[in-house]
DNA sequence: GAATATAGTTAGCTATGCTAACTAATTTAC
DNA sequence: GTAAATTAGTTAGCATAGCTAACTATATTC
């Protein structure tokens, strides 16, 4: 197997097992993972309709209205008409929502971060450079 | 933020977004992604008991019981009973199940190296020793 | 004004995760 | 040598999260 292939398949790997571990921290904010972060987008992004939040989250229209809605039931998000298209909802955080997902986000990093320590300083600096290549390669995907 | 906090915060989000895009690829297989990461294990590990497979995925029993059962009515392991120990089961893939997670797996991989074609050889290289030490780091997790 | 296109929702399916409560088998304790 | 405790797995029941197909309501186009 060629270089290429061997670190798509262990990255794969790390990637569903890192996920694993961190997802029981976000449970302990009492909203499941999508919720959060779509809630994340709406954070760092602004305001969306629910279809701009359903591609950003690369997720069908049906799953993120269940999202929202689910968001919505715990006072996270507000959703209003958009008053130019009364087809269109504007879904916003609410303060209590932004609220949660700083703390979500708190939580979640502070455990990832306790079990990086284990790391030496040089391994965590590879690590770093490495996450870097990988979010770049990400924001363009094809 | 201090160096660790930053590359566990990147860390998590380039882990989540490239899953998501890594999940379309799966899904062409048949079978969901804690079908085929459970089948994986026994593929590359071998036999296991129910609570071994659990443990590995890091899932709960019933969750585990769930996703072998899913496996055996797909034939993709074969359960047949621990002769020393009649409580426990033993789970091997049979080569329909093997043949399977090597398609996948092929599919998954040829579709992430297609992206990480973009990279140079240099960064490539840097992002294989990171995956090193995040794999062993998520062997030994606290 | 009628046809078409777009934004979201609803209904209904599957898959994954959990806990609580169960059965069956083995081990331990007496 | 049997009764109690432990261990392995299952079943039932709940929630989240993904999908497609079919619907409603609004805008746009012809």
């Amino acid at each position: 197997m060629n270089a290429v292939l061997s670190v798509a398949d262990r990255l794969h790997s790390a990637a569903i097992h890192l996920l694993r571990r961190v997802r029981k921290q976000d449970i302990a904010t009492g909203e499941g993972p999508a919720r959060l972060s779509a809630l994340s987008v709406l954070v760092f992004g602004g305001p969306k309709t629910l279809k701009e939040l359903a591609a950003a989250e690369q997720v069908k229209p049906p799953t993120m209205s269940r999202i929202v809605s689910g968001l919505a039931r715990s006072r996270l998000v507000e959703i209003t008409e958009d008053p130019e298209d009364a087809r269109r909802l504007r879904i916003v955080a609410t303060p209590k929502g932004t609220r949660l997902l700083h703390k979500g986000r708190e939580m979640r990093i502070a455990y990832l971060a306790s079990q990086l320590e284990r790391l030496t300083p040089d391994e965590l600096s590879q690590l770093g450079d490495a996450v870097e290549i990988l979010s770049k390669l990400l924001q363009h995907w094809g």
